[in-house]
DNA sequence: ACCTGAACACCGTTCAAGT
DNA sequence: ACCTGAACACCGTTCAAGT
């Protein structure tokens, strides 16, 4: 049996939607030319008439995510005016996280890409909105943009999660070896696990530390607006 | 003539650093096993007995880098106990920053690795050190970590970069269809170009907004040790 | 013990050629 | 207008072979 010619016919738009369902699949690695031609039943070649390159197909695939991002904020309600805009800025941020978290891959992908794709500009055209709803001033806003950084649109880097990994994989040895090595993160760990005896742990990068941060700053840029 | 046997023979220690020289003066796309054999007068394939694979290089060259920081920051001195613990986790982070931005292209590579460096833990462990001086419980210290995410070790990853690129790079006509799609962002662009007419731009996602963050989060910490 | 040449599988991309 | 086959330059990596 021979393959046969795509009923679809390709385009940009085609070709982008395959780009996030094979990164969706494979992770960010497994998204080649030649894997993503395959997803689309075409060759390799076929697709650089649709897009210039492969930075082309990744300008696109952040625009993408973040296009999906603006459709589930804006369906967000609620008031923004005056004291209200922490909650709404809060609100805001972590629907735009709970996106991320259905594309792992995008954050890292968001990060390499240095021109702003027309959807993350709506997204911070909105979110400086909503902070100019608070009282804040232009010059107010651009800091805490820079504050927030990443987590502006759900995310936040982190160079070394204490307890990534299952608990269970440190056995006594490299214990009492990192305790010598390293006392203050061995007490750390320790009591981590001392608080809470029964979590499986690997899970402490996740939403409850990635509220707490998101909360310090807002409260701090609270602090900023109300002078 | 004919190319001569290098003088020195190879190691790990010496392909790691010629990895970072590369890096350096290339960026991290010039980072090639080809490209480092050459830098030591080598062939690619010799540098597989000294290393296991080109991850294994990453590894080590994060490792270097972290080293350097850390012998930086090593040479800080000043009191930590009590209240003085901001200032002193301040001076360390501002530090860990210089030498960041002594190699541009290492904090995309740290993001990307997974396992944490043992220079990255000893820095980290003095890092906590510094808290537990200022009197946070562990519990705090772990959740100040998560809260300083990268910015822990002196960089801020920034998806989108206001007024990155030269302000001269935007013409009247873009600007004017700026301010229709995105008023907000224009309007905060125009302020800051008010606010600094003779500033060149193109200069905001620097020192200045770092520490704004940096300051922002570290007097946030410091409400929570204050309880 | 240390280094290398030839080779492999896999990239992104070009280009002339097919329909 | 849209798609493809063959080919190119460049990756990381293996392996048998050199000294």
């Amino acid at each position: 049996m021979k393959a046969q010619a795509p009923r679809v016919p390709l385009s940009r738009e085609r070709v982008l939607r395959a780009a996030v369902r094979v990164a969706d699949e494979g992770g960010i690695e497994a998204l080649t030319m030649r894997r993503l031609a395959d997803e689309l039943g075409a060759e390799a070649m076929s697709l650089y008439y649709h897009v210039a390159k492969k930075d082309d197909i990744l300008d696109g695939v952040v625009d993408l995510i973040a296009s999906e991002i603006n459709e589930t904020v804006g369906q967000l309600a609620g008031p923004s005016a005056g004291a209200a805009w922490k909650a709404a800025v809060r609100r805001r941020i972590l629907a735009a996280r709970e996106v991320l978290l259905r594309h792992p891959w995008a954050p890292a992908v968001f990060e390499t890409r240095a021109a702003a794709s027309p959807a993350i500009l709506r997204y911070y055209d909105e979110l400086l909105g909503l902070m100019r709803d608070g009282g804040f001033s232009y010059d107010q806003a651009h800091h805490a943009l820079h504050a927030l950084g990443s987590r502006a649109i759900g995310f936040s880097q982190e160079l070394f999660t204490p307890t990534s990994g299952a608990a269970g994989d440190v056995d006594q040895a490299t214990m009492d070896m990192m305790a010598a090595q390293f006392p203050h993160l061995a007490g750390m760990l320790a009591d981590i696990v001392h608080d809470d005896p029964a979590s499986t742990l690997g899970w402490c990068d996740d939403q409850e530390e990635f509220e707490f941060g998101l909360d310090l700053i807002l409260d701090g840029l609270e602090r900023v607006r109300a002078g």
